[in-house]
DNA sequence: GTGAGTCGATAGCCTTTCAA
DNA sequence: TTGAAAGGCTATCGACTCAC
């Protein structure tokens, strides 16, 4: 399943980021832009000064930048990485709703962002009668053809990981995690436990709980991101890639 | 039906508050 | 005084609610 970009792709060098949400970058013509960064996360494997990145030019006024990063180039610059994080929603909600994804092809797609039990869910899902929420988390770190998620401490990710795994303990539904990798080169998915060691474990109970562990891959390219294969994830694992 | 406004989400930095 | 913890701020998007 293909999800071309809305926009055209303007390429771009990296230069600085301010803030975690801002990025200046250096177009082809030699004008210096500043651009939003959808994706807050810390990317600093992929945000370095003449690193090769993509901008979508975007004419809206109310908007302080009229830049957006889309994707760079990835650590090794073999593969693009994907910067958006509302694009995997938005792939998954097509996929979903395709049943492109065969671990999720018996479940209907009810709805996205429903609120439950506190908190909102990406997706709502059902199964003759029976409810599955379902969490996406965007993973762009990766070493070694793993990826990696978190990429920072993320307090928000474990407590949303621990709400599911009380979910699934309460029995009334059914609760799923999916990383959506946004890059083409890693073949298995595992928690970040050399950078945040309590979302590991929160994931471990979670997935012991009965909290289904999902990933796919996808194949970022220029013209847009084509859905990949499904990724084991592997837990259990005590330690993060060898250095 | 449409447009405006609100809310929640993202993660790291910085400031403030509080306890030891 | 120092360290830990909590909360605000940042820019943008999409979903939702409400008024018209």
């Amino acid at each position: 399943m293909f999800m071309p970009y809305r926009d055209r792709l303007y390429k771009a060098t990296f230069i600085e980021r301010p803030n975690r949400f801002i990025i200046r970058a250096r177009k082809e013509d030699g004008e210096t832009v500043t651009a939003h960064l959808p994706d807050p996360g810390r990317l600093i494997e992929l945000l370095i000064p003449g690193r090769e990145i993509w901008l979508r030019y975007v004419d809206n006024p109310k908007r302080k930048t009229q830049w957006s990063a889309v994707l760079c180039e990835s650590e090794d610059a073999r593969v693009y990485v994907s910067l958006d994080t509302m694009f995997p929603n938005r792939l998954i909600t097509q996929a979903l709703k395709e049943k492109r994804i065969e671990s999720l092809k018996k479940y209907n797609y009810i709805r996205a962002e429903y609120p439950f039990a506190g908190a909102r869910w990406d997706f709502l899902l059902e199964n003759k009668g029976r409810s599955l929420l379902l969490e996406v988390k965007s993973v762009t770190l990766a070493e070694n053809g793993i990826a990696y998620f978190p990429d920072a401490v993320t307090a928000r990710g474990r407590k949303h990981v621990e709400a599911l795994t009380t979910i699934q303990n309460e029995g009334n539904c059914d609760t799923a995690v999916l990383f959506v990798v946004q890059r083409g080169d890693v073949t298995s998915v595992r928690p970040a436990t050399h950078i945040d060691p309590a979302f590991a474990s929160a994931l471990q109970k979670a997935a012991d709980a009965g909290v289904a562990m999902l990933a796919v891959t996808t194949d970022v390219r220029l013209e847009g991101v084509e859905l990949g294969q499904e990724l084991p994830v592997q837990l259990n694992i005590q330690k993060g890639p060898i250095k």
